[in-house]
DNA sequence: TATGAATGAGCCTTCATTCAT
DNA sequence: CATGAATGAAGGCTCATTCAT
């Protein structure tokens, strides 16, 4: 017979509806941009009524933190997985940089969201988590590019670089075409590393 | 006694004044973002009443397009220059990158807010012509690349990575520091062409 | 084995619920005010989901008329058998005021309540009844108190005061000082009575 | 010849003009309700947009406040004076209690605001004033009581009967009857004084 | 009965812009 | 040219109420 929706199973619904609103707002502010969408706007995109928001996040800068953790968190811990397995300086750069190209590439929108909102995630005290996240992602990448042999550039430049080609990447990418994300991110690389 | 300014003097009184009130409000908007800053702080900033940009300028929007024109029409110009002279091709594109660099560096925070609108840039009809130099811009940098001999790469991915690299160049740059504009430049063209 | 519950029974424990649901909203809205608190809240504070509050009362403005009506209708008719009563003017008097602070003093949160919101009961015409009461009961004191030997001030005067005194004292009467309810109110009646 | 509005005028007219919405904001409140009252509402009787009263007030609390200053300020001030004179007790008990019910008459919308909005008053952190000179002013009524000879009640409660009296007399009092302001004080402290 | 997600009307407030001075 | 009071159109958000479960 029909199972009544559990305690449980009323739970996963909650998250469920919860993601939807985190990726509906990441894709509407992604392509008109966040202020430039007013919370009735979103609802009406996400087809439901504009306090029904207010449900699942606080108040409008809670659903853009929470379109940044999606982004920053994830990549952070996959990252550190990846890090802590053994592998050759180079494999281990190029494995890096597939697995953040690639995060870029799924999460696009919310990363065109977390670059278009820069200057506000480097400003409040509720945007803490976020910045820590990113610094310990940025220390990561340094620690790893550390220990490649890059071109003869200085080393804080080429961390600059790859932290310029890769964010932007979100801002080109089209899916369909014949750059996958793992040429892309192996383009990035053969940049950076010595010809051998 | 004091000589009554002339209307040429006048003129260029407007416009020492209007370019103030262009620079002082990317410095503003650089650091609180746009849409955080109201005309009435922005004027605050500027020591002026809020009424008195109006006189420079029709609409918070308009001051925003007088920014980014004051930072794409020189550089695409400068550019043009630059290309017109005769000189090998990788000497082309490094003086190119130089002149870009110097740019991003100098007009910083004109870069920021060009950056932090780019959806709005995208959109509207009245942004047609910063669009438009913008392309340019790229197709230039484009052609310049395409006539070297760069690291085996797909070309849109090089030009792809240069993009992303000097306008990433806005987020990280401090002026005193031993990484000067040149070097900043040198760096990014050394990662690109292929080693001798 | 457990009998079921009688619909008497149902009756019963829907009334017991009702009550408190009406004595848990004075106590609320006595501390908080009754439009600074919300359905939500006050469900809350009663152990209750939101909606719950609906199977008693169809809206806000029911529950509030029904703890004013829980004020203000058995006073009146604790008053009405009080008059009818033989007794000397002035025993009548005190017998009606020690009456009177009791219940203030006893549905303090609902005195606090009434008074609180005295601008709405006197518009609505859903508060006819609870207008009608409140006036008919202040007619009972008027008469009870023209039939007094009072000082000697204006009549009107003298009732308005006596009116100001006993609902004022819902605003600092505080439980287990040495003022009780019967002290206080004959320390009203002293006041109001001519020296013997 | 006319002389050009000064610096000083400017400020003069910004403060009639606020000053009338104060007033007004005491009347419109006084009637309907200060929560039944929108901003838009509010803005609208007093013929001005709603936008404009955030010239004056920062918003619709600080309105109140400034209502309730406008009440409890110049009472205690007045009262302050007066008890610093000379004079017999009883005397002075009514020269405090005049002073006291005039302004209760003159300014009644403040003070019929004042008592409606009683639990909000004694909560936030931004009523601490206002809480302060409400306590200092009757801290001075008790002090001018207790030197007086009244009738024999216990001297709480003969303050807690004025104060009932005196603030109920918003409720009722209506101009142009031969119920004046001096004749209600002198009422009010004969029930209170001892008979001769 | 009870729940709590969802609704939608309306509120307070902000802010780009105007205009009399 | 400059000011700053005033406007009015939204915008974010709250909350009483409904209803499927």
């Amino acid at each position: 017979m029909a199972t009544r929706p559990t305690r449980k199973a009323l739970g996963e619904r909650y998250d469920r509806r919860r993601q939807e609103v985190v990726d509906g707002a990441a894709r509407e502010w992604a392509r008109r941009g966040v202020e430039q969408t007013s919370v009735q706007q979103l609802a009406e995109a996400l087809g439901i009524a504009a306090g029904g928001i207010y449900h699942y996040f606080s108040g409008k800068e809670q659903l853009l933190i929470a379109i940044c953790d999606d982004l920053v968190n994830p990549l952070l811990e996959e990252a550190r997985a990846l890090v802590a397995r053994e592998a050759a300086p180079e494999e281990r750069l190029r494995e890096l940089v597939r697995l953040w190209v690639a995060q870029v590439v799924e999460r696009q929108d919310h990363m065109l969201v977390f670059q278009q909102q820069r200057h506000v995630i480097d400003r409040g005290a509720q945007w803490k988590d976020v910045r820590a996240s990113r610094k310990a992602f940025e220390r990561l990448v340094e620690q790893v590019l550390e220990e490649c042999a890059t071109r003869p550039v200085d080393p804080r430049l080429a961390l600059a670089a790859l932290l310029g080609m890769v964010n932007h990447t979100a801002q080109w990418y089209r899916p369909r075409g014949h750059l996958t994300s793992s040429r892309i991110a192996d383009g990035y690389v053969d940049l950076l590393l010595a010809a051998e």
